[in-house]
DNA sequence: CCTGGTTAAGCGAACGTTCGCCTTAATTCA
DNA sequence: TGAATTAAGGCGAACGTTCGCTTAACCAGG
């Protein structure tokens, strides 16, 4: 291991004292422009870098951002999973910043001891978090022992406790639903979350608003939950299609991308149409939304962004001790209109 | 931000000096039994934790490794890579080392400066390197600078310049190809990457080797080259289709998941039925391979033992500074049988 | 000729460790 | 009894920075 230059042997080079050299280099200095360029000479022909972790004991913070997130299971993947984490390290990058990743561990206690680790060994000045749900343990720890920290998505109920950044998904589910309904669907089903999922009951909020907003009643057994695989979307979309030709729906807003796919194969299967027929829209635009058959409808919410920007207000928090303003944001997402909600031909009925 | 306690704190607290503390901690000390009951006593009281700027700079080494990756285009999602990295975080951490994750440039050189300025400011003790390719400048690079890497993947004709771990890619399709033929198929065509992959030639070796182990003959016409996208797939097997009866393919081998689904949508389309007119098998097993109508076979790599090899011989190499054996590695896939490749009913021809 | 203000740079100290050598007192052995 | 050995722990130094105070020289104004 080859080490690099160090502060004295630039300065002997340069013919000053070390600390000048400092000064230059962090421009807090009173030089000379001949000094200053001797220094600058010296510096470039010995390929000097500055010692990281002679910085970062001086100056007690380490310029690194400790994350983790929970792995998808073996059966599904994460659709945004390399989007976010590469605009975060793009955006730390900038910045002079690196992220420190870390393993999740589904063992609460075990997973704040991690944190715990990494902020008292001082390897990392502050955490993103992500997977936030009703009965997160990280974020009373993190406030209480006032470690800095943004969330990409809020907890229950949330008055801005914390800075967060949060994908405003009932707003796009609403925008699905004026979609379904500015195409004439008047009986939607939607196909949701368990009851204890936040990000889920945020979504579906967006249904319900949707259907009032159009001045139409919701029926509850319209409503079906489960976790959000493609099996669940499948069985619940057969049940869907066996009700009695008065309520069965037109249209299925699913709170994922997963359950839509099951739930045009059912509707495939039951020898219907996805578009003609019956509407679906998904949520997530997974990359795979538009490779299916029709190509999916979804909602697709704009990662690149918000990792982005999760990064920079982290920073300035550490930087200035002050939370950027505005503390809590939501983003709008976008609906992705394509072939799965095309060409509905509604009966009069 | 709260200081974790010193050395010296708990030094005074134990009533010794700081120098013995530190010694107790790394077992190095000679100590009798109650001063070193003291000490633990004071550290535990004091919620001790040894600070890492402070260690890093004292032993010269960060115990950090750092990553990067290409990212999926946009319109696709990297079905390995949340396990891949999932399974490096936790071997790391069990070694007392973690990652850094940085982001990729395109730029080569823009690249190898970001490696560099890690490596320079002793930010990271090595790498681990993957989307090996042809013309990889970091391989070289880093070879010629001394700095200690692991690759996931090989470069061309490399007789194990540098550690690796590579999937046996050729012999994950020459399972796919034994397997069709145990079916009874004999006109088998291959969906192929460009030629500069050299990930996507060592696949085609097996297609190759594959024919030559069934005795029959190869037929460049069957052999088509692309992106691996389902476009592409979904083009070539049209063209696939339509050629004249007595060459027309029985079965396709893709060299990735995304061509396989093209081909299968273009199967469909045609009328026809994926596993028993025509088989269908993909490579890398994709979460979403399952989901499939219908499920597609496809070859699936050993990711996590993979992150964890790599992870362990890097650590290695960095503590013993000499490489394990074997220096290099080559991993089998496994063939998952799927129905996009069952009930073939062979034409005596 | 002295005072006060710049400008340019030096210097000591500190951040929290680890490492190797040194000291002290107790013990052992001939 | 005196020299050699051992156990237990102290001490100085170093890793590479940054920070704040001091200093030396110079200059203009009274």
């Amino acid at each position: 291991m080859f080490k690099s230059a160090t502060l004295k042997e630039v300065a002997t080079k340069a013919g000053v004292s070390y600390q000048t050299v400092s000064k230059v280099i962090n421009h807090k200095a009173n030089v000379s422009p001949e000094t200053e360029k001797r220094i600058w000479d010296a510096i470039a022909e010995l390929n000097y870098t500055p010692n990281y972790s002679g910085r970062s004991l001086r100056q007690q913070r380490s310029r690194t951002i400790g994350y983790t997130w929970e792995p998808s299971p073996p059966d599904q993947t994460n659709p945004i999973l390399d989007a976010f984490l590469q605009s975060m390290f793009r955006t730390a990058e900038e910045k002079g910043y690196y992220l420190l990743c870390f393993p999740f561990h589904a063992d609460d206690a075990r997973m704040l001891k991690v944190y715990a680790h990494l902020w008292d060994t001082g390897r990392v000045d502050g955490f993103v978090i992500s997977r936030l749900n009703y009965d997160e343990a990280i974020v009373p720890y993190l406030s209480g022992r006032k470690i800095p920290f943004v969330g990409f998505g809020r907890l229950e109920d949330d008055n801005c406790s914390f800075p967060y950044v949060d994908v405003d998904g009932g707003n796009g589910v609403a925008q699905a639903m004026d979609h379904l309904v500015a195409l004439g669907h008047r009986k939607i089903a939607a196909l949701a979350w368990p009851k204890d999922s936040r990000v889920g009951n945020n979504r579906l909020e967006g249904y319900f608003s949707g259907l009032a907003k159009a001045g139409l009643q919701s029926d509850l057994s319209l409503v079906v939950r489960g976790e959000g695989t493609s099996e669940v979307g499948f069985d619940a979309t057969n049940y869907l299609l066996g009700l009695p030709q008065e309520i069965r729906p037109t249209a299925i807003v699913c709170m994922n991308d997963m359950m839509a796919i099951g739930a045009m194969q059912a509707i495939q299967k039951a020898g219907l149409q996805v578009g003609r027929d019956i509407g679906v829209t998904g949520f997530d635009d997974t990359p795979t939304a538009r490779y299916l058959t029709p190509p999916l409808t979804s909602v697709s919410q704009p990662i690149p962004a918000i990792g982005e920007t999760l990064v920079e207000r982290l920073i300035e928090l550490l930087e200035t001790g002050t939370y950027p303003e505005p503390k809590c944001e939501l983003v709008a997402p976008r609906l992705e209109v394509r072939e799965s909600t095309a060409s509905y031909v509604p009966t009069v009925g």
